[in-house]
DNA sequence: AAGTAATCGAGACGGTACGTCCCGTCTTACA
DNA sequence: TGTAAGACGGGACGTACCGTCTCGATTACTT
């Protein structure tokens, strides 16, 4: 999926024939994130993208099966990454993360990279592979992220011994796609759903 | 968006010439619903419906106005709804509602539903009304009988004076979204969600 | 092959559904014959016929199902046709038959058909109907006039009872044909290729 | 336009660096002579050459410029060669020279020469070379023979003084290639052809 | 023996055109 | 007026080749 690791299996080890340019890739990936800036993933056509890059056709397909591999890609390009904090109380290290996603959720070209995920996700059902990379980017790695620390927590006993983590994950990730991808509204308060988590709601 | 109520300012009081006919309305959603299930919501195409509803693709935009639109409508008669039970405590109510959107999640044609859903997702960023409907029809409708609820929930003192409601909403809501959209993984149990949601996961 | 009899089978009796707009077919053999002049057969595309004739490819694959039958079509319309006149002695009937013939080679466009001929004589392999259209039209009609004349020719006693007509005919349109479209010379002068086949070459 | 001179104006007198390999250029003329046989000319592309030869594109445009030379030089390794017998009586010698084209017209391979031929002649008019060349092949080499042997009958005595032999040529090769190139019906006749050739088709 | 230079197969490159499909609009004749 | 049918201009699709270029490797002549 990556312009390195084309879709076509060879380049594996040392191939004959020319070469691929690398500036090739990048013009195209370069190409396909303002287009998608300035049309949106439907109004994004391959022809436009060839156009732009100053690139054929063919060596777009070439690189990539399809219009969804080639816009995952330059969409893993920015990808948005958040980073757990090491050491600390689990409870703290929650609240930064998700803090860091909510400013992520704010940046400046968000809004055209939500509709560009909106847009990948209803191509899910057309191939595994972009499923999963999709799932990976959108939920997997922050999901894995958020369950370590949970885990940590439970063994230091900072957390109930039979709190589902995987479960708990979702509470705190769902609310963030959810207004991200559907209802457009404000992204979630990190603080806010930490201690909704930890402490409930009900009454004291 | 409903067939009665077509997209063409006509026919709202005293229509002359020839009423429409209400079986091809009904022809077209039941066609657009048999090629939604085969081939999903990029496959089908608008001239495959009118073909399959033996209609001319006239008579389709006489009803609606795009695609999306079409296939909300279509999708609306077969809206997973779910009711809040009334009277007892907010707990149960909560977890009672929360498993009967899990068992919707569940049911036969849900997969292909969701597919729909992703699509239509997809396109929201092109029609502020489609975007209001799939919102309304995703989660607005549901959240608001959450919120009901939870509100009542803090008059009685079930639960805190301080808890904000939105949030605590798209915490229950979001894993089941994730899940179905996102993941295709299977849906949350209610019951845990509500247990996490009241008690909170922090050692007691 | 004409616009009025397409090569979809339809249109028979009375077709349901909007008629075929006749100006499209018009304005697409009109486009054609001015390609053609400007850039010969291999450079006309069917992409610049529609650019040029304001028209949409799918109208011309209507009408026509390929190049060589569409281009065809177009040169129908600018026919070469000579008459054979009627009465008086076979000999000059013949004689101002060649010559209008010949003058036909001469005139403006005809350097310009010539190209395209040739282009169509290469594509006969492909389809047997593009194979009898040219034959039609380059060989065959006239063929039938001189072997009609030269058969009369027979019975009045002006011609030998033994005469081979099919190569006596053969041997009047040859080399008009060898010179318009391969050695590109000055087409044969009718009066001399007449005194020979009558009179012959040999020594009185 | 043959592999020993190649188009590109190198190795003419002392190369340096590698020299070409003859087996290449074999191995070039004989995939084309293959896929012509097998698809025509307009369906044999470089690129399947190439294939079929085990070569490199540039291995073949290093040494024809263009695919109608390419062809031209495949055919020419087939060149349908007749030889006019010399001595005796110029009557005879036209009808055993007629003859043996028309043996020519027949042989095993020459449907599909015929088709290449024709798409030869599609492109006389992109390069002047070509165009002599195909003239040379198709008509002038027996042309010349054929006006040299009447010019020697005129001579003798044996023709009409007045007889222009240009046109008497055309009138023996025409029909020849009428059948072989438009009509593809079996070729004429030379017994016949001579006999009206010489004695006329006029009433003795 | 080392250097030089044109060859080789392979395949990427920017392009062009293909013929198909669908879009959303329009124009018919009929009901 | 609504209807089924289908033509319309338009545009993108993914594929096939075009003729050129750029690789690393090979192969011969020239020093």
């Amino acid at each position: 999926m990556n312009p390195p690791v084309p879709h076509t299996v060879k380049h594996q080890e040392r191939a004959p024939g020319r070469p691929r340019d690398p500036a090739v890739g990048r013009a195209i990936l370069d190409a396909v994130m303002e287009l998608l800036a300035k049309q949106g993933y439907g109004g994004m056509s391959i022809e436009a993208v060839a156009r732009r890059a100053g690139v054929g056709k063919p060596s777009i397909y070439r690189r990539w099966p399809s219009k969804p591999e080639l816009v995952m890609a330059a969409l893993k390009q920015v990808a948005e990454q958040a980073e757990m904090t090491e050491g600390g109380p689990v409870r703290e290290r929650l609240v930064l993360f998700m803090e860091s996603l909510r400013r992520l959720s704010c940046a400046k070209g968000a809004v055209r990279i939500s509709s560009s995920l909106r847009s990948l996700l209803a191509e899910i059902g057309h191939s595994p592979q972009l499923a999963r990379a999709v799932k990976e980017n959108l939920v997997m790695d922050r999901r894995r992220k958020i369950i370590a620390v949970l885990q940590e927590g439970k063994q230091r006993g900072e957390l109930r011994q039979d709190l589902d983590v995987d479960l708990a994950a979702d509470m705190l990730l769902g609310p963030l796609l959810i207004r991200r991808l559907i209802t457009s509204s404000a992204p979630a308060d990190g603080n806010k759903m930490v201690d909704i988590l930890f402490d409930g709601a009900g009454r004291k």
